[in-house]
DNA sequence: ACCTGAACACCGTTCAAGT
DNA sequence: ACCTGAACACCGTTCAAGT
């Protein structure tokens, strides 16, 4: 342990260093836990230290997601459009998921940094490849949204404290009163939550299979997408102009 | 202004003066500066003196959504479920444009509250009375996940303090040169944008008509769920729930 | 020129002292 | 019993003093 710090002294610092420590770090004790003080000492440095190799917080940030980028699979190359992009989308969860800071790091990220433009640059190839025309691809990708990232803005997200199974430690008489109380006030929560949990007394939420819903609503998207392409879809505004461009030309 | 700060002070805190406090401060300076501390100030008050009327923090935000879900118009009753859907949905996001604080906001709560319940739960009715089956509607409610606010996680968000057109005090020479960056390094990205924002040489993300991307993406999503719904899709999940009924039933 | 301790201007919340 | 000033344990970042 003293070994370590001192060794880690020694090496100067870098900013591969710097980042490579904050994604330990964030994959440890979580994303709210990371800040520039804690990260310093975590490298046995002081504070002011990190500013020579990140500008700022956000810049540190930016990078993390940077790493995060770089274990996300490229795109295969031999299967259609469609299974391309799935895979990648999947590729991107699974990266989430090893790394549960990616999300709220992805969602605050304002700055337009080269791994996030060239992740969506192979997006848009993707369908472009894949035979969609300009304007198609520019309001599906809109469409995937965050969901490019491997993940939902859900309803309601297990808040990080809340390990699933909380529930188990009730008393019968509290959850009885509950379930009464879902009933009166919101009987259809309560219709689709029992539907899903089984009867097991879960509120809705817990016992949800994330990775179903996940995949549910993306091929619900990416049908949609081949849908509209089969049908050389165009939005009003591109039909518009081509009809400039017939008059002008 | 000093005679409004001492009728402030005059008239006793209460939970619903702090929130009405809270969601015009977050209205006026922005999410990010209302704290508990400068909330406190902008009602004359010490700032412990907050906490007699909510818990912490977070009760606090969770109170400022119930009132912006106060604000959302009711389901109308008379059209089908997709019209009822749709109109509610953009009239979340009528109020979501009308307090910017809503988006950051609902993204970071955790807590179920009477009125986050209260508005899913008047969705799924919607569904249900549309004839969904509860398994359907259970899929369907994850897919619309927070675009049942009116909102989407979009790619690059604009930052809050950067305004639309700081493009136009760019150098033309700058401009070239990140044209030619861009073509280099992201040439899907700069296909896409040109056609979205017609040769002004703008970046990707700006130009682009917010409404038109979200309804294009939430019409895609319902007309989706519209088509499953009529050819009775049901889950695996569900089937097999459907088959050990049958088998002990 | 480089490095860094101290300081600045904030947080949310606890707690004990004052009325 | 109620109220609140001071304090605690943090932030990100600036800046001037030290090497």
């Amino acid at each position: 342990m003293t070994q370590q710090m001192e060794t880690a002294r020694r090496v100067p610092l870098s900013r591969d260093r710097v980042l490579e420590a904050a994604v330990r770090l964030a994959d440890e004790v979580g994303i709210e836990l990371v800040s520039m003080r804690r990260l310093a000492q975590e490298l046995g440095v002081v504070p002011m230290a990190l500013y020579k190799h990140v500008a700022n917080k956000e810049e540190l940030l930016d990078g993390m997601v940077g790493t995060l980028v770089g274990e996300i699979d490229p795109p295969v190359g031999d299967a259609g459009w469609k299974t391309a992009v799935k895979l990648r989308v999947l590729s991107a969860r699974r990266a989430l998921l090893r790394h549960p800071w990616g999300r709220p790091v992805l969602e605050s990220r304002t700055n337009r940094t080269p791994a996030v433009l060239g992740y969506m640059d192979s997006f848009i190839a993707m369908f472009l490849a894949g035979g969609f025309s300009v304007d198609l691809t520019h309001h599906v990708m809109h469409a995937l949204g965050s969901r490019m990232w491997g993940f939902t803005q859900e309803l309601f997200d297990d808040p990080a404290g809340q390990a699933a199974g909380g529930q188990a430690e009730m008393h019968p008489e509290v959850q009885a009163a509950m379930y009464r109380e879902m009933a009166a006030r919101y009987p259809s929560i309560l219709q689709v939550a029992m539907a899903a949990t089984h009867d097991d007394g879960q509120v809705v939420g817990q016992g949800c299979d994330d990775q179903f819903e996940f995949e549910f609503a993306l091929d619900l998207l990416l049908d949609g997408f081949e849908r509209l392409h089969h049908q050389d879809w165009t939005s009003k505004r591109a039909k518009l102009d081509q009809g400039w461009s017939d008059a002008i030309g």
